[in-house]
DNA sequence: GGGGGTAGAGTGAGCGTTAACATGTCGGGG
DNA sequence: CCCCGACATGTTAACGCTCACTCTACCCCC
């Protein structure tokens, strides 16, 4: 297949893949320096990346300015840069982060350690952080576990560490990776996301507590005389601090507290307990710890003959992108994970600077805010369940 | 409010946040050396990372032969391995990758250049392939870009190579990112998913013609004359394959092939082509090229009046979570996401193992499955529209 | 006009590892 | 008995960069 006759390169023969391989080495970021085609019998091709010494000499300075000039020392003269710069740019040289890492002991890297799971807000999450650090200027390294205990997330750190990262972002939504940051050295710089809001420091998280609120006035607004919650898994803050928000705001409006249905963050466990609501007459008003569970506890409602918004008014928490789409378009709780990453890695940044420990540096949780659709109205069971879809209505409030 | 008077250590002032400093540093993974507290008057801490010289110099032997054991090569006796192993233990010895990398050019690292989407596909994809890397023993390296576009991946690749990963894997579903490809430098190990399918070399793909093909018979085996369709963007190989899939299969019946309704991928963009739907009696069947646009279409037919599957069925692709937990719950065609990350892994560790470049090393298209739920059913425009959810039945067949 | 500060540059020594080569030590075959 | 190859180990030199110095003008000021 390869059938172009090239002068033969020893030690790459031509691959199938590669349909023109000299632009495709051309442009292969580090270029090819003294390639001079033509020297016939010579060795066509020296192929090693340009170091310092390579553009220190074409700039006809020493290795050390270039190295001052890479890392913007102030004692340059302007016209001295600016022919390093030329022959870096001439040379397409790129430092080597390897070897920048082994004499200052860190390289530009963020570890990110976040638990591999599908779940739809620590993913959002995750891959708002990744997008924020290679904004920042550094390179990404990710750890991620399986589950979120102590040792999965100490290995983790570990495998970071070894990467001689420069700091670190834990997700940590849930107490048993919360204890694991005693055992990282505090010395490294670290964002902590989603962990204990008992311990503020270096922690951004959502102010879950104000979210919960929000579902729940919405739905006491709406005239309903209290409201039940299907909650997460009880190891994780999230739902912890969801409950608090959801009593609180029960309590401050004086209604009665019913009991919390627990439940994890799956579709699954919102359908079951969802059977349970469709079985209490009293409960015309849910407020879901996220949306998953809203979708499940909906379907079993629905299944029960149970219509929503008319017998029971719904709301989740994560604002999912499918939330607008299904029937009805779920009243739901939208956290700013956007604001969050940017929020952590502010924070990491602040540590890189600023090595001094004085002071453990604190965010304000982020305040998500409240999207209303359809899935709430005021109670009603007298009238008649109506047809699917068609009807527009504007949420209760 | 760091109450307790230790030895001070000047390089690191006491931090608020640590509660118990010293565990804390016992358990930071690289072990202090030579602690040996006590020895009053002289620096009590020698804080440095044990390097190859003092497992040497612990274990009697040169630093040679300790990277000798570390890189497990055969000629150690094994006596003298054993106790190299002793005093790499002893010391808590972590290989220092940088140097490493440095020396050798190239990094136990793996980079991944993925787009920064909520596209629940990628997504899948991306951490499926971040957990079998990690699971190899590899690092992880994410680079992500914003858009797919030919520079950003130059990129994105380049930013990788500045980190001497020793090899990528990239998410490179359209067109653009495809040809991007042909500016990586050909020597360097990369697995392609998703990419285009008529460059099968170093690629993994879910067989998407399959799952249209898939999707299309089971709703003409349902008893539709023919199957409408909802594509995805044009530039995407896996829109343009499914469209493929679904034409053959009509093609293959000997059923009429209607008009491609071209959309995104998006809720939005599928509520769309509902309400074209809609309007078009005809329209009794409808493959969504992805499970958000079947969503969609699913609430414009709804708000139209329309009932799923009784007026019309629809079978999306993808099987997100929430598929099942939608009304009705939806049949669609599920992609095994995480053998793709195995394959794709497979076949980058096979060209690290084996740099020859020898024949293109290809794996077969990953054949996904169809899920059937209960958003199928047999053309009947004829019967009353019924209510909502309560009843069951099982999918068309 | 000479001492000293300072901007701008250079020199040399590592950082921790691997690769290439050198050394030493056996055992066996000629 | 000696030489040679195999095995086991040590020695030395990079790798590309930063750090801590040194060096040279040059200018300011007394």
């Amino acid at each position: 297949m390869s059938g172009q006759s090239q002068p033969s390169r020893p030690e790459e023969p031509a691959r199938e893949l590669a349909r023109e391989p000299d632009r495709a080495a051309q442009h292969a970021g580090r270029a090819l320096p003294a390639v001079t085609e033509g020297e016939a019998g010579a060795r066509v091709l020296t192929r090693r990346a340009p170091g310092m010494a390579d553009v220190a000499q074409l700039a006809g300075v020493s290795h050390q300015t270039v190295s001052r000039v890479l890392n913007d020392h102030p004692n340059v003269r302007e016209q001295t840069r600016l022919r390093v710069r030329a022959a870096m740019e001439q040379l397409g040289y790129r430092p080597n982060r390897a070897a920048r890492a082994l004499v200052t002991g860190r390289s530009q890297t963020v570890g990110i350690v976040a638990q591999n799971t599908a779940l739809y807000g620590p993913t959002s999450v995750l891959t708002a952080v990744e997008r924020v650090v290679s904004r920042a200027g550094f390179a990404v390294g990710v750890a991620s576990v399986p589950v979120l205990d102590r040792i999965s997330i100490a290995d983790a750190v570990a495998r970071l560490l070894d990467q001689h990262v420069a700091g670190i972002v834990v997700i940590a939504p849930v107490v048993s990776a919360n204890e694991a940051l005693d055992d990282v050295p505090d010395d490294l710089p670290m964002a902590v996301i989603d962990g204990d809001p008992g311990r503020p420091a270096r922690l951004v998280t959502v102010d879950q507590q104000l979210g919960a609120r929000l579902a729940t006035r919405c739905l006491l607004a709406a005239g309903h005389e209290t409201v039940w919650h299907v909650s997460g898994p009880p190891d994780w803050f999230d739902s912890a601090e969801r409950v608090l928000g959801w009593r609180q705001a029960l309590v401050d409006a004086g209604a009665e507290v019913p009991p919390v249905l627990a439940a994890d963050w799956s579709l699954g466990a919102g359908f079951e307990a969802g059977q349970l609501l469709a079985r209490m007459p009293e409960a015309r008003a849910v407020f879901a710890a996220n949306d998953h569970l809203a979708l499940g506890i909906m379907k079993a409602l629905r299944q029960a003959g149970l219509s929503v918004p008319e017998d029971v008014s719904v709301v989740g928490f994560d604002d999912i992108p499918e939330a607008g789409y299904v029937s009805p378009p779920l009243t739901t709780v939208r956290p700013d994970f956007e604001a969050v990453a940017e929020q952590a890695v502010r924070l990491l940044l602040a540590q890189l600077d600023d090595p001094s420990p004085g002071g453990l540096p604190r965010v304000a949780p982020i305040p998500p805010r409240l999207v209303e659709r359809e899935s709430v109205a005021p109670p009603g069971r007298a009238a008649p369940r109506r047809r699917t879809g068609v009807a527009r209505r504007s949420a209760g409030r």
